[in-house]
DNA sequence: CTCTTGATTTCTGTATACAGATGGTATTTT
DNA sequence: AAAATACCATCTGTATACAGAAATCAAGAG
């Protein structure tokens, strides 16, 4: 994944930095986007920067303005508990299929082995947990999980999970290493398990509700940073696009 | 929604002449895609021609080429069985969040209502049905039912039904006017009303089956012309994109 | 003081010019 | 005759020039 070869770099280089421009808060939801602007900040020209908004159009990131351009969406929490029960349900249908067509057994090997992986690094207790070593297995794990699809679902699991907030690791990041995070993080792997046993012993239906389950941390964890302790929006950097 | 601006007029002109050329089957499988002949045949110029490749590459209509530029992408049949349980997979999340949530009367009146003008279409037989007719009221309805879910998940069922052979008109086309599928109409519509009155009673798990058996009946149809009589084939344009 | 109107400035959408890369062809060499 | 190489034509990705539309600001009228 690294040998992104030079191809359209600049475009490359132009969808990062704004999509990073958004998600790191420094465009604030509702402001306009202006290209002038940002081919300077960027140091790019506009046909690139403009191929760049477009995709973030496509991703959901911009929303077109009718006299022209694109401005930052923003989103109410309705729309993020919608987007998360979107990915619930396509990664229930990835693994729903999955189960019913059947996983080569070296897949399902790779699968368990990051998943001892996930159990070390959780360790005994909260206390001595690797938390960074966590966020990258689960990332890891959620990725294969996704490549048990064929390349129509995934295309699609992963144009939802661009959505920062939608994504399996969006209460993940490093800056975001809070307690009340960490604990859910056992009941996690206890569905993670759940789920590739479901595969392994074709059992679709009950592959499909676990993976929905799961999801259903992600809105959890939103909850609470939205009603228990509004604190944490800062730590979550993409959580800035949300209102209300 | 006809006034739909003169904003971007060049390159609406181009996505949808290059979509037209692609699902009318003028430009086939695996053929590259010369931005130069395009913009030589389209009448226009390679900017907005290029945003048009972009945009059809977010829809999965044509696929990037590592050396650069687009080709026309073809499907197997597993991929496009794959597109339409995608597609029933997310209808059914929209009608399953509709029953849960539910839906203000109004609306499920104008459901029920262009249900009794689908019954009239269709008549008392085969003989007498008003096909074309149903064409545009099963699309009406669809989109009706579409427009129960939130944005962010209408959103994803307007992505892929936007691949030609997903959408639920895929075999419902003038052309198309087969005495095969006609007969499934019954059915189809005996599944319209199962699904609305599900969504009454707040039966979200019902309304969620349905939607997904409903999406079948085009897998069927696709069974059916590839297997059975593949003379249909070239009466469904967009199928001259799958192969095997 | 407020609202309207007009001009100026800025922005987006489009066309085109330019450069590096790619693929094909013909020629040469073995 | 087959393979390799060098040359040429073409294509894509990027930058920039241009025109019409939109937004902003100021000035004047009520």
């Amino acid at each position: 994944m690294s040998t992104m070869s030079k191809r359209a770099a600049q475009s490359q280089r132009a969808l990062m930095g704004v999509r990073d421009l958004i998600v790191s808060g420094e465009l604030r939801a509702g402001t306009r986007l202006s290209e002038l602007t940002l081919v300077e900040r960027l140091g790019i020209s506009r046909t690139p920067l403009r191929a760049a908004l477009a995709q973030l159009g496509q991703e959901g990131l911009v929303e077109p303005i009718p006299s022209g351009g694109f401005a930052v969406r923003s989103f109410s929490r309705e729309e993020v508990i919608d987007a998360i029960e979107l990915r619930g349900t396509l990664e229930g249908l990835a693994l729903r299929l999955a189960a019913e067509r059947g996983v080569p057994p070296a897949r399902m090997g790779e699968l368990t082995r990051l998943l001892d992986g996930i159990d070390a690094a959780l360790g005994g207790d909260v206390a001595d947990m690797d938390f960074d070593g966590y966020v990258d297995l689960n990332a890891a794990f959620h990725e294969k999980l996704w490549g048990l699809a064929s390349q129509t679902i995934r295309r699609e699991i992963e144009r939802v999970t661009s959505l920062p907030f939608a994504s399996p690791s969006a209460f993940l990041d490093k800056q975001a290493n809070v307690e009340a995070f960490r604990r859910s993080l056992y009941g996690a792997q206890t569905q993670h398990r759940a789920m590739v046993e479901a595969i392994a012993l074709r059992e679709g239906s009950r592959a499909e509700a676990l993976a929905r389950e799961h999801a259903r941390l992600a809105r959890q964890n939103l909850e609470f940073v939205l009603d228990q302790d509004r604190s944490l929006i800062r730590r979550v950097p993409a959580l800035s696009l949300v209102v209300g």
